[in-house]
DNA sequence: TATCAGTGGGAAAACGTTATACCGAACTTT
DNA sequence: AAAGTTCGGTATAACGTTTTCCCACTGATA
């Protein structure tokens, strides 16, 4: 493997010395250098296609340059939303974004150590399969930010306005005319799946609606789990006449579970899911959604944690972009009550 | 930022040099120590928990330990697959992946360049969106392996077993009874879409089936391709029994234009997709699917790539998993032939 | 003519790692 | 007893950066 080009050999080709290339291209603000010289410098770094190398920099510097990303499922597409805001905001200030394992807590524990003290990444970005052992194991060595999570074991986090997403769900249907409304969760221990019940059962509340906790149902992250709560939710005796899915990928197995027991949404059930996907639109019926800025959390995220803005370890930030209500096919006015 | 103890802290602690340090610790095959001496060392590496420092490796050995992958799209589910194949390779020779933009040929020229030169990976991944051009400037400095594509100017592709899987697709529709057969593709340029189209036509006349042009028609990779493609292809004039579907996602999209149209699946089109993803199973009907060892082929590029095995440029590998066939709801045979 | 301030830049020391070369002591052999 | 020969390590030089300190000039001033 040839070495590409380092500052020795544009200091050569310029004819002068390693160093003040280095102040040159870096922009030394207390440097003074003659016109012609640095014009004899930057054309010699041009000309060789000069590039730093990151590991001398790293050495010297103590900073890697790079972001680490914790993910459970690359290919959740919340996820993916969420990345690609971080790589566009880390991409923007020259930092690399590398994908980190999901953590099994098994193996997880030693490759984490590893990835926290070999150097290669400055901070550390965290989506989804919390742990608080491992978190705040991580959190030792390197600044760690929770990305859609309350702080946790003194590692702090940033979320979404959870609550609002799941109220504003609550008033669209409720504006329809639906007084009977449940829930389908996601994995319980998640503080946004904690978090959009909080709203959705205070919205309930706020109009004078029913809380029934037999229709509020929580299982994981996929849209298995979405099926299975669906299904419990429509088990006789008596079912909503609408639901709100705290996850769209859950929503998906949800309104499978309703199809298969030939429930007709939303002729017999409304359906509104939070977050948006490509896939709602084409779902059958397309899927009515309430829209989180998930890119802008990602790039918020990215952008705390390189700046160092963590504000000690009881900070939970919130990115609170305003949710937005999208209107598909998936909720309409109830259907006039059927004694039976 | 504190720096982790490096191979001089262990190297105190133990009373040795750095040098057996660091001999000991990467297993030096000419070294002959005391084993008294080597378990002191080892102790004081596991006392501090030490942990090579990457960068220092990374200048002395001019490897960087880390691939990059550059992707169209993260949230892809293909892709997303792939990613994970690869990330588990990449983890098990403690290589760390991280993930390049999606190459914009705008800014993408120069952030390529950069991340070639800067010494940061040891070869790239590149996933979809594949520009010549690009590539083979990338190609220059780096190890680069197209991943789901052929070898392009001069750059090593990887692929799947495509016609097969078309073939499959095919052979599964053909054993229900259907003659007329249609195919949903994806972006035309793409050379898995290419040689998945082949395989489509070349299954047709094997067959003794017509190809008829008007029945097959290319979009992009999106869902929303799938569903322009699916519309033009129930316009009247007459319509084929039974869809190959390049790509699952387009499927969606395909699905749900004949959905709107009124059309009946399987009643009165059967589709089959190329490659599962989990939303397979909970469209209207559960899609049946033709599945590719996506992670077997994401897997099997970081290796490739991982061990210089790139074979000259000439050479595009491939990944022969048999293509598996997943029967769902979506394929029924063809309905008796209505006049009219 | 010394001295002084400014101008324009250089030398060298880290950062953490690995590879090559070497070295002192103890043992063995002749 | 002198010369090899292992044994058990050490010294040192890179790799590419950045940063701190220093130095050689030049012209002006005392």
């Amino acid at each position: 493997m040839r070495r590409p080009p380092g500052l020795a050999a544009v200091a050569a080709r310029a004819g002068v010395s390693v160093s003040l290339v280095s102040r040159i291209l870096t922009g030394d603000p207390g440097l003074r250098v003659r016109e012609s010289t640095r014009q004899r410098v930057l054309r010699a770094a041009a000309d060789l296609a000069y590039v730093p190398h990151v590991s001398g920099r790293a050495l010297r510097l103590a900073r890697a340059g790079a972001l680490g990303l914790v993910a459970r499922d690359v290919g959740d597409p919340m996820h993916a939303e969420i990345i690609q805001g971080a790589r566009l905001a880390a991409a923007a200030r020259g930092q690399a974004l590398l994908l980190a394992g999901p953590p099994e807590p098994a193996a997880g524990a030693a490759a984490l150590d590893r990835l926290a003290g070999e150097g290669r990444v400055d901070g550390l970005l965290w989506l989804g399969g919390f742990d608080d052992d491992l978190a705040a194991r991580a959190a030792a060595h390197l600044p760690v930010l929770l990305v859609g999570d309350r702080p946790r074991a003194g590692v702090p986090g940033i979320r979404l306005a959870d609550e609002r997403a799941a109220a504003l769900a609550v008033a669209h249907l409720a504006g329809l005319g639906h007084r009977d409304i449940g829930f389908v969760g996601r994995d319980a221990a998640g503080d946004a799946s904690v978090r959009r019940l909080a709203g959705f059962t205070a919205a309930l509340r706020e109009r004078g609606l029913m809380v029934r906790e037999e229709w509020i149902v929580s299982g994981g992250w996929g849209a298995a789990d979405g099926h299975a709560a669906m299904g419990a939710l429509l088990a006789p005796p008596g079912r909503p006449s609408a639901v709100v899915a705290a996850d769209v990928v859950g929503c998906v197995g949800a309104l499978a579970a309703a199809r298969e027991r030939g429930v007709a949404v939303p002729g017999e059930l409304s359906v509104v899911a939070v977050h948006d996907a490509w896939f709602a639109a084409y779902c059958a019926p397309p899927l009515t959604v309430v829209r989180l800025p998930l890119r802008e959390l990602g790039g918020r995220a990215a952008e705390l944690i390189m700046d160092g803005d963590l504000d000690g370890p009881a900070c939970g930030h919130l990115i609170d972009g305003p949710p937005e209500l999208v209107r598909r096919g998936s909720t309409a006015a109830p259907a006039p009550p059927i004694t039976g």
